[in-house]
Order: structure tokens, then C-alpha cells, then sequence
DNA sequence: ACTGTTTCTGGGAGCGTTCCCAGAACGCCG
DNA sequence: CGGCGTTCTGGGAACGCTCCCAGAAACAGT
């Protein structure tokens, strides 16, 4: 393993100071066309990559973002909704800066990420109050945050159009002639899934809504909350999920409980991520798009430019397959 | 923002040299108890996070391994597999070190990783010949691979034991008296889906094992290949499938073929990792444990540890639920 | 020509650690 | 009591950059 180039030896091979090899590297001004041109070959020459250790520590920046996932459990791991935005979250830093991906063990993540290794944070699924926010906050580390928090006062967002898209998904199950809509809607403490329930309520609006039981946006919840809905109303012809991974269990249970769908009961879900038997309905959201969003968001607050958006809201769209 | 303190802050305040408080951090021998507890003490006190900028600067060690994702479209993002995976990898990191993401463009991969910002690499998801990991070996980074690279010769590689799991599932649909039994595989260029074929083959020894199908590990490509074996024989009885979420496609082909499973067609998925109507069988790995033993198996080698095995199996297990 | 303004350039002082080396303190043995 | 090993400690030179400052060069306007 060869010692790799410093910055000096490209300086001297392009017979220019370190100086102005940083500032081709920075692209800063004042630089003559001469110089640059004598640099970056120097630079290809030698094959040379700056040090990120030695640019963090004399650059007062760490040229790395967060990634934060407000869940101990993990969970969202194992939702396709986080790979998507995963996925746009690389695609904007297009290797600008690095991403350092956290768990939330809720002490030691404040401590890290005020402690100065990373220029900003991404703060995604976040339950309840969770105080992390403040603390960030409070320590002036920019944070844009991947839904819309329940607490935390001015802190920019990023948001798909929950209320809207389950509101229309509800609307498409009244218009096809559902006459007993059930809902199976996120956890109580997180605004995504008060937000698609409060759709649902709204297109709801002037009959009976009172066929609600929570699930955890996870599949095994989605059927227990299935089971629930039919104890309660072995009647109902169709349900609202806040989730196609929630729906994934309501289908089992369905089938399970010999209703067909959508003969017996119609199923729209939210999200978008997963194929299923039959082919789910469900309301679209741009999960790609979601993460570059928040990324870019993210980089303008820690650019410090002016002006920019409080917050966010992606649209979405209804996307009608077999199952209603 | 206060400024953050510094080693010397601390070493004052706990009357030692920096040298010393040095020590304490990264605990080495031949400090004194008291000195130890003087150190700790300010430490706390001046809520001291050292910098893992300068740390690396000086220590020529970057205190981050790099997670590589050799797959350019981003596919494995949304394969539930991956979220298990690096699950497993956050776990075992346990906040050591900080892990950073990559997807594999080819070029500038290799520059970055062997440009010393990170200690070692995880390189998951390999296809065919990549040169990533003979360039990676070259330039002396220690790498651990996940799933075992068809090239490469001596890389440490961890992988599920894909021939015995795909064995099995093979020989159950065999010993519940089915007579025609199809495999969609994986793809030609990786071990995964070479190997579970093989283990289909060597169930399949003495029956005609003309079905086979390759798909992409994606649904998509599990309902083409559904599409294509139901159509190269309409009386088959019986598919393993080498992914769950290509099972999830074939599913739906069934279905919209009017075959019943299990009755007209016993299915077997490999991974458990999605929720199906019916329940799927399938083949069950530890995909936390996968990462974890990957992880863990590249801190050693970045430790230079000694005598560690040259590769890891995992074992697998059949889970028999209602789709065979 | 003389000063001012702008563009370009190089020198060198940090940034906050680790690591090496040399020295202090403290035994213990002959 | 002198010498020698062993444990502990502090000083200071790296590490490879960025950023500030001051000087050189180029080009104006009077």
C-alpha cells in the first residue's frame, strides 16, 4: 500500500503553492485558468484524493450528514418506505457528502451528533414528543425532519400530503358504492398516521365513522387490527389502511376469514411498496422524491442559504389495481 | 453554540497532561487509578466528545467502515433482506465506529474507499466478475463480503447456506407427493441464486429437471417467470422460488391464473422476509445474524487479529406455513 | 507617471488529536 | 546506598488540510 499523494506534492508537481491547489479543490475564485488547468492534471497524475480527516479538522465542517432513525426497535427497516427513501437521500448528496446512518438509543445520539461530526441531521420517523428534537435544536445543529413532528416548534419538514391522500382514497371507496368503511390507521403518535386518519374522518364526513382501530405500521399489526375491525362489524365492506405493509395482514386475515377481495370487501392502502395478491390499491407517494427532498433541504439550511421553504408537502396520487 | 471543549480543556481541568487524558480515552496501559478518575471526572464535567476528525487526522485510522452496496439501479434498497442486514451491522457496530453508505459506481467506489476514509469495507451484493473487490484487495483494504463472491479468490466471505436450505425446500414439495416441480431462480451471476439452484438440482436428482426460469430477485421478475414455466408446462404442481419477494409475483400470476395454492401449486420462498396471501413456506435465514457476523468478522481483520475462519455458513431452516 | 483597485499567489499559523521519546517517580535487589 | 527495571507522566512533533494575511501582478482612472 503506497502512501498517497498529499497536497503539497500536487502543489509541487503543478508548481503552484498548497494554497491554490486547495482553492481549484474548493473551487474558490480568484484562480487563473492557467493554475487550474496545471492543477487538476497534477491531480489525475497522481491519482490524488484529499484526506476528509485533515479538510473536517482545519475546515471547522464535517462534510458528513446524518441519517437519524428515531426507532429502537429498528422497524423501519424493514419498510420498504425507508429503502426508497434511502435511496433519494444517496441520489441528492451525489457524493457531496458523507452519510453516517444512526439508530436512536436516545442518550448517546444527542451527544453525537452535537458533538460536531456532522454538519446537519435528517430525522426520520419520529413517535410522539421525542425530545431529540429540542436538543438538536437547542445546539443549533441544522435538522430537517422526514414527516411532519408532532412537537418541536419551527422545524422545517418534509411531508407527503397525508390528509389529502387518504381523504381521496376514502372518497374513491364512497363513490364505488362501499356502504360500512372501516379504517386501520398508524400508530396514535405519529403524524403520518394521525394525518391519513383525519382524511379518512374528513371524507367520512355525515355517515358513520366509527370503524377505527390503530395498527403499528407493521404487518402483524395491520392483522390484528384486521381481526378487530371484523369482530366489531362482520359486515363492513371496506377498509382504508394507512399502510400497504398494514395491508399486507389485513389481507391474510381476509382471506383467512373467507371474504373475498374485493368481491366482499374493498382494500385501499398508502404507500405504494408492496405487490400483494390481489394487486393492492393503494395511494401513491414518491418515496425517492421524499428523500432528496429532505436531503436538499438539509443542504441549502447547512449552506445557510436564505429564503427557503419552512416546509414541505409532496403530493400523491391514487393508484387504482385489483383490490378496490 | 459554545464552542466544544478540547483535550486540553479537559487535561487542565483534571490536572494532567493531554498525553494522559489521551490514554485514558483510548485505554491504555500505564495510567494511574487516580489519573483515570481525574480524567473521567472532567470529562464528564466539560461533557467532552473528543473529535473524530483530529482522531483520525492523527490516528491514520478512520473509525468508519464503509457499507457497499455493489448494485448501481439501488435494487437491494427495497429487498427486505438489506434492512435485516444492516440492522444487524448497526448492532454490532455499537456506535464503535461510524458506518457509512455507498452504492457502487463503479469508478469512483474504488477511489474513495481506498483513499483511507474508511478502515474496511462490507461489500454486499456482488454480481458476476466485479473487479471492485480485486482493486479493493490490491490496495491492502480489509474486506468481508456478503454472500460468496463468485470471483475474488481469498476474500472472507459470509453467506447463508443457500444449497442445503434450497435442498429442502426442495425435498419437502418432493415428499408431499408432488409430481412437477418448477424453480425460479436467481440470477446467473450471483452465488445466491447459482447456489439455491444447485440445491434445487440435487433434490431434483433422478426427476426431470427441466423447469427452471431465472428472475432478478425482484417481483416483477418473479411473475414473468411464473408467466414463462406456467406456460412451458400448464400442469405443474409445485415451485421453490428462490426469493421471497419474487414468490410474491409468482403469487400473483397464479392467482390471476386461477390456480389455487396450495392445492393446484405448493410454493416455497427463501428468506422470510414478506407477508403473503397465503402464508408462504419458506426458507428462513437469520439476516440480523448475517450482518452482524459480517460486521464482526471485518472488525477483527481491521484489528489484525489472528487465526480467523477464512468464511462463515450460516444455516437455514424451513418454515412451513400454508403455501406448501 | 502615480495611485487605487482588482485579480492572483504564496507563506504560515492553526485545527485537535495521537504517538514517540525522554524524563520522573517508585520500587526492588545486591 | 547505587544501580536497574517498571510504571507513570509530560512535551512536542507530526497528521494533511483550510484560512488569513500580505505581497505581486495586472489593469484601470486621473
Amino acid at each position: 500500500m503506497n502512501r498517497r499523494a498529499g497536497i503539497d506534492e500536487v502543489a509541487r508537481l503543478a508548481g503552484v503553492s498548497k494554497s491554490t491547489v486547495s482553492r481549484v479543490l474548493n473551487s474558490a475564485p480568484h484562480v487563473s485558468e492557467r493554475a487550474k488547468a496545471a492543477v487538476k492534471r497534477a491531480v489525475v497524475q497522481l491519482d490524488y484524493t484529499p484526506n476528509q480527516a485533515a479538510r473536517s479538522l482545519a475546515g471547522h465542517r464535517a462534510n458528513a450528514i446524518a441519517l437519524v432513525l428515531s426507532e429502537p426497535s429498528g422497524r423501519v427497516l424493514s419498510d420498504p418506505f425507508f429503502a426508497g427513501l434511502m435511496r433519494g437521500v444517496h441520489a441528492e448528496l451525489a457524493g457531496r457528502t458523507q452519510l453516517v446512518l444512526m439508530m436512536s438509543q436516545p442518550g448517546d445520539v444527542s451527544a453525537y451528533l452535537t458533538g460536531g461530526h456532522v454538519d446537519g441531521a435528517l430525522v426520520v420517523s419520529l413517535h410522539g414528543h421525542d425530545p431529540l428534537l429540542s436538543v438538536l435544536q437547542e445546539n443549533g445543529l441544522p435538522v430537517v425532519v422526514g414527516g411532519r413532528p408532532l412537537s418541536g416548534g419551527a422545524v422545517p419538514f418534509v411531508d407527503s400530503d397525508n390528509f389529502t391522500g387518504a381523504q381521496e382514497a376514502t372518497k374513491h371507496l364512497i363513490s364505488s358504492g362501499r356502504r360500512r368503511i372501516a379504517t386501520i390507521a398508524g400508530p396514535a403518535d405519529m403524524a403520518a398516521g394521525l394525518d391519513r386518519l383525519a382524511g379518512w374522518r374528513r371524507a367520512m364526513s355525515g355517515r358513520a365513522a366509527d370503524l377505527v382501530v390503530h395498527g403499528d405500521f407493521t404487518s402483524e399489526g395491520g392483522a390484528a387490527a384486521m381481526a378487530a375491525l371484523l369482530d366489531r362489524d362482520p359486515a363492513l365492506d371496506a377498509v382504508f389502511v394507512a399502510a400497504d405493509i398494514m395491508a399486507l395482514g389485513a389481507l391474510q386475515v381476509l382471506h383467512a376469514r373467507g371474504r373475498s377481495v374485493p368481491g366482499d370487501v374493498a382494500v385501499i392502502g398508502f404507500d405504494d411498496s408492496v405487490p400483494a395478491v390481489p394487486p393492492l390499491s393503494t395511494v401513491r407517494q414518491d418515496v425517492e422524491k421524499f428523500g432528496r427532498m429532505l436531503t436538499w433541504r438539509l443542504l441549502a439550511e447547512v449552506d445557510g442559504e436564505e429564503g427557503l421553504p419552512p416546509s414541505v408537502l409532496l403530493p400523491t396520487s391514487l393508484v387504482l389495481r385489483t383490490s378496490a
